[in-house]
DNA sequence: TCGATTTGTTTATTGGTTGAATTATTTGAC
DNA sequence: GTCAAATAATTCAACCAATAAACAAATCGA
């Protein structure tokens, strides 16, 4: 009768757990760790921890180096830091008007980064693929002349992916049902969208809370939602659609057939016309120099996307909002905005208000994010990668 | 330097797991099963199971019964079934015009039901809570007169319950701050939304995706949000609350200070207002005697709810919405105004629309979810459980 | 009645963690 | 300068839990 269970059964995984937890314990520590201290951190005996960073040294996973330096007596320990020559993340994005590649070691180091600029809408998707495809083999060749091992390519495109790595549509770059494969040279590759990707990497340079929204602000407004420190996909992977929460039920018809969509009050081309400017950077200037349109376009764009944000926070009960794309260079602006229309609306504000920052890593966030997707596969299971390397 | 992993060790916690896929596996399936198909629905060894299921046996969790009939040759199999006389869950309730009390066993049978009418508004907190004591100890003592152990207790209050068990405010109950300890005879007793139980209790019937969101329409309007397979509560368990979802910026004042919220437009006061009746079943009644202006209300209310429900699914990609509370009977009149809606505004519509359920339990959804998260926490850790027994 | 078949248990083996003892290397005190 | 104390890391016997394979039990079919 067969009831479908879900779960297969697990017997000697508990090597794999472990073997994580000591890669990520040494991998959180800010300093060189020692087997001692990794053994106190986690709980397991310091025989074990000997063991599991024996395979994890000899793997190509850790590196020992000089301890940190310590006081009192007794034996000297050995740092233990994660390998910065052993497996790579090759991050790969297509937006509207570029291209990139770049490659990240496992300590976070951007090793090599690649970005070839040029309107991605001209060339059929085949082609922008097959020119991306060189872009890869160029940053892969680069990485393996470092004596760097690529572990697998992840690739940041501006649309809706579907599980399977479909691109079903990603409206400007005018691409509808795209089936991307793997690598020319043979390199798994899998895709994901551009707002998740970067949540991941914002995620990656810590200092944010485990639960967090990424909202990225380009010519569409798309957000990456991270629970409980992992990236929520949704069922199909379809998440993240802020762009078309309604704002008004009868506001200015959309393009997604809809009225009143938070795109069109503060997507990029709202705002811009709004402002009459022709360029972020434009928007930004004329804010600067104090320009009234373009602080009234930029206020009434905060107000909307706090009432958007105000929606997520009481749906989802995050309590740090990062805006990213050309949202995190106008966020001076927008603050105030965003924070008077949000504190109004979020029924927990009096508690504890919502908490706005600006995206750290700006416009390579996906890139970098969609490299460290590929690391953090390695760090969640370094047996599978040890079983991949050892024959 | 004490790096906190979040994650503790896992010695031979291998059998825990084990455990619980084990008791998992038997009370998925319909029929009595017997070790044999355990272990080919596992993957585990069929020595394995026996003596994982002896262990379940002599702990009351699993109850060895004739097999389903069999056909064919070979020794016919012993057939396993969740005990029913083992643990049992207490599920609590308060609400603004009853409050109950209900008894559920491990197999999902509802043993025993109690409800005490009366408005919970009239008394203080601490003089409800000490008649929901009451009533609960008489719910228990009636399960024990059955052989029954109660494993625990779970309370379900229409409001805010923060992490530890204080809830914030319970605005249609008049509560704020109030502290819920453990019941009068001990036995412990932890404090959750109702929504978030009712949505426990519906996942708890089957027949739902691992992925939906349960919306609850009484006086406010709440949500309990289901990822895969479990509840997502929020950072600090404030999540769902879809009821000030704003519906038009400048739309009317709302009692949470904000203006448009979806309360104002598809809350029970706003609907029953603008039909021009006095309850729920009135309302129900004027819309099937074909009442226009209960027709024009429902309609209404069904588009804002639809906006509501675009913007959830846009943002989570649930497939399946469950409507509970007064939505439940009023679905039939609901259904195509929010279909209309949600349809035009959900990015993914095209692919594949929402999928829009009436909740199965009605006005018990949200005690019967109490008891079974009980359960659920003893199906979870039956190691747990088993160890606690023991002594 | 016998062989085939399926269920469930017993037994030896293996993988992986633990705990205690052991070795290694430093600081500080006399 | 030597020795005790302290800390780090490794070695080794014991243990726990799962596996594989053999075995025992119970039924069907010829």
């Amino acid at each position: 009768m067969m009831s479908a269970t879900g779960s297969p059964v697990r017997q000697s995984s508990v090597r794999a757990h472990n073997l994580a937890l000591v890669l990520r314990t040494v991998a959180n520590s800010p300093d060189p760790i020692s087997r001692a201290s990794v053994s106190a951190a986690t709980g397991l005996t310091r025989a074990t921890v000997s063991a599991l960073v024996d395979d994890l040294v000899t793997g190509a996973l850790l590196t020992e180096r000089e301890p940190a330096p310590r006081t009192g007596a007794g034996r000297p320990a050995v740092g233990l830091v994660v390998a910065p020559d052993g497996p790579a993340g090759l991050g790969l994005e297509i937006n509207v008007d570029y291209r990139g590649a770049c490659v990240v070691d496992l300590t976070g180091a951007i090793r090599h980064r690649l970005v070839e600029p040029g309107d991605q809408r001209l060339q059929d998707p085949q082609a922008a693929l097959a020119g991306l495809g060189r872009l890869a083999a160029r940053a892969r060749a680069l990485a393996e002349a470092d004596g760097l091992t690529v572990a697998g390519a992840v690739l940041a495109v501006p649309g809706l992916v579907a599980a399977d790595g479909m691109v079903r549509i990603a409206p400007n770059l005018g691409w509808q049902d795209v089936t991307v494969g793997d690598l020319p040279d043979g390199l798994a590759m899998t895709v994901d969208n551009e707002a998740n990707l970067a949540a991941l990497g914002e995620l990656d340079v810590g200092e944010l809370p485990q639960d967090f929204v990424y909202v990225s602000g380009e010519i569409g407004i798309g957000a990456g939602i991270v629970l409980d420190g992992a990236l929520y996909r949704g069922s199909r992977g379809w998440s993240g659609e802020i762009g078309h929460i309604p704002i008004n039920s009868d506001g200015p018809s959309c393009r997604c057939g809809a009225r009143g969509c938070l795109e069109q009050y503060a997507g990029q081309e709202a705002v811009l016309r709004a402002a009459g400017v022709g360029t972020v950077s434009a928007l930004a200037a004329a804010a600067t120099a104090g320009k009234p349109d373009a602080l009234t376009a930029l206020t009434a764009a905060g107000a909307a996307l706090g009432m958007a944000i105000a929606t997520v926070v009481n749906l989802l009960d995050v309590r740090t909002i990062v805006l990213g794309g050309s949202y995190a260079s106008l966020l001076p602006w927008l603050r105030d905005g965003i924070a008077a229309e949000a504190g109004r609306r979020v029924l927990t504000a009096a508690w504890s208000p919502v908490e706005l920052r600006a995206a750290a890593l700006g416009p390579d966030a996906a890139m970098l994010g969609a490299a460290g997707s590929v690391l953090r596969g390695v760090l969640d299971d370094p047996a599978a990668w040890l079983a991949g390397r050892r024959p």
